[in-house]
DNA sequence: CAAATTTATTTCAAGCATAAAACATCAAGC
DNA sequence: GCTTGATGTTTTATGCTTGAAATAAATTTG
């Protein structure tokens, strides 16, 4: 490997290196204001968060497709959900196998009140950046990301 | 609130999810190769890369600090790798509450082959990237981790 | 120096995460 | 209508992670 690349592949190290630093950084940060002023967790707002946007209901499968995590996470997250009053499980009818899983009354007034908690915590958080950095980050990560669809 | 800001807002969460998405993306593939190919994790690798930066060896709370965990978190890992015969914990004199770790040589050897290609596999992440981007992005990302000590 | 406080570490309980195995149901093809 | 395979979900084993409590040793202070 010439000495371009190997300057290339140090940057390359080193903005991995940073992109985990910042995004612990405001992780540590939402997780710590979650468990204190709402008495959840990151795992449990972003299951919430994709049955706001579902209302009429996910199926487990679709859930875990949607946040990108296991099966069996997903099946220990809704469950303490479900022991909180916050998501309710159906059955689908036409196949047995599936579960159907929304937010309850309870669950969509909660969530409301952590979303915009959460919108301004991370408002916080990235407040330093200009309106064009933020573009610039947006469309750069962009690009590694696969929310493409 | 006005409608520059709200936009303003809108900008952050939304950079604030590609962020996630990036990360996760990036993660997973570097979890992934280290599990199948070096039998190893993430965790591990992170308190190895520490400890090879030391070779002196560190205490448990300066190396909790360094990873930015809890104490209770190094202590499992450090746990499982001197299991594995890749860390050794010894006494500092002087002072009989603290640990000292530090690679053996079988830790320093197994660190160098997984580094090597912990580097590769990042390279193939963020190749899509040009120079100048990289440098970009490590200059807006460095304002926001704390790298700053 | 004894008591109180601080510092270094481990232990504990709870939850999150994965991969792999187990179950149950559905859908096709013979 | 059985068997075979695919699909949807849960269970299990293991490990990571935190916050809080517990231990233990060092330091400070009256």
């Amino acid at each position: 490997m010439n000495a371009a690349n190997r300057q290339l592949s140090k940057q390359r190290l080193r903005l991995w290196l940073r992109m985990l630093s910042a995004q612990r950084e405001v992780e540590g940060y939402l997780r710590e204001k979650l468990r204190a002023e709402h008495d959840s967790t990151l795992p449990r707002f972003d299951v919430m968060s994709a049955l706001d946007r579902y209302r009429d209901g996910l199926r487990m499968s679709d859930l875990s497709a949607k946040l990108k995590v296991s099966n069996g996470n997903v099946t220990g997250i809704v469950e303490r959900l479900a022991g909180e009053g916050l998501v309710e499980r159906a059955v689908v009818d036409g196949d047995r196998r599936a579960m159907l899983v929304r937010l309850t009354p309870e669950g969509i007034q909660r969530f409301a009140e952590m979303a915009a908690a959460h919108e301004t915590w991370v408002d916080e958080k990235l407040s330093d950046f200009t309106a064009a950095e933020l573009d610039t980050l947006i469309k750069l990560l962009d690009r590694l990301g696969d929310h493409h669809e």
